[in-house]
DNA sequence: CTTTCATTCTAGTAAATACTGGAATGATTA
DNA sequence: TAATCATTCCAGTATTTACTAGAATGAAAG
């Protein structure tokens, strides 16, 4: 019997390992980041606003977990979530931590608190709005993460070269304006610059990793 | 720009909140107890060979991050999960771990490591079985957690009385014995038993939870 | 009023964690 | 050879964590 407890104790102490990697606000962050696809350390650390060493010490945790894989391109170090699996847990411990957490809802509301932001329910009617050039789905994170991946019928247009970009996009019809996710800003700035230059801009709170889990829920 | 880092800051750091919970061993312990039902703090505290007091600041821990309800009833508290959404991660994290960790390949290989352990592809054609008497679905946990929630078709005879109710199973078809997941080695127990009693047993390594899971995604 | 169940407070230990900085190492490129 | 990218080692600090023990508190049952 006491053999047993043994046993439980080290099934539960190797679970825990993966429970420690997501315990980590910036650990958190760079798997966000790791989600819009591979990058170097030195992207990563200037993303997440911490020092390259303490990335790498972050990302050390990460690949000893197995989360995470590298690859040498050159000088520098690509790294890369091992299993799309990692991409989908991130998404299910933040829709967690969003549905049981008040503090975070309430944080998140102050947050490009528009009436209009897009939420899971309107994912079919957007898409079909979309493929019939209705709406126009804007990506506004950097082209390499478009390039990467990104949602089905969208246009990439970074948000550093969206104001002298305008042009591009159309008065007539709304945009409705993504990044990396709920924690990410980049698409509430957007809108609200589309909106000062009176375009109808809308903003979806989706990233393709939430978009990814959701379509396989749907 | 400092704002914005403020705010990711607050988001992640809410998030790492729900992270934080599933880093401990014994709390992992304690949620996989929660998802067989709602169980009073003696009941967790013994099942989980932990003091009293240590499973009262465990379950701190999880009332403070919402993952746990209680309710009193008479002298005793019951502690239930406050959402199914919190059984399903700890199936999913202990998922990711089971995929991710080899060190936790090799421990789950090592207790019962019987070559026909029931795997998740066999579960449409073990509920045909169940259905048809071919098999008997045997849960072994004790019977409140069976009443709680229990496999469709399962027969309920808790480890501890399997011995004196052996007559109550057929010798001519095989036994599926399951109990409260893979880390739970009562169902294991109850194999071995059943083998050396001359009875044809098989070891259904997932639990309710487990299932749940596997049959929203199916 | 006593017992039981459960939490909380105080207090303490041992270990782990997040972060900083300096210096050394290694691999690759130019 | 020098520069770049990344990791590692050493050292140190501050904080948090898991756990133990003793004592007090509270809520409900008998």
């Amino acid at each position: 019997m006491q053999d047993a407890r043994k046993i439980k104790d080290l099934l539960y102490e190797q679970v825990s390992r993966i429970g420690k990697v997501f315990s980590s606000p910036k650990r958190l962050e760079l798997i966000e980041l790791l989600c819009q696809g591979e990058k170097t350390v030195e992207t990563l650390a200037n993303e997440a606003s911490i020092s390259v060493k303490l990335t790498s010490s972050h990302l050390r945790e990460l690949r000893m977990a197995h989360l995470v894989e590298t690859e040498r391109q050159g000088k520098n170090i690509y790294y890369r979530l091992a299993d799309k699996s990692v991409a989908d847990m991130w998404v299910q411990i933040h829709t967690l931590a969003e549905d049981r957490l008040i503090e975070l809802q309430l944080a998140l509301q102050k947050i490009a608190a528009q009436p209009d932001d897009l939420v899971p329910s309107d994912r079919e009617s957007l898409m079909k709005a979309a493929r019939k050039g209705e709406v126009v789905v804007l990506d506004v994170r950097p082209s390499e993460e478009y390039l990467n991946a990104h949602l089905p019928f969208a246009r990439s247009i970074p948000i550093e070269e969206l104001r002298q970009r305008l042009s591009e996009l159309p008065k007539d019809r709304s945009i409705v304006a993504y990044c990396r996710g709920p924690y990410c800003l980049m698409a509430a700035d957007a809108v609200e610059l589309l909106r000062q230059e009176g375009y109808s801009a809308i903003h979806l709170r989706e990233g393709v990793a939430e978009w990814a889990v959701a379509s396989k829920a749907a």
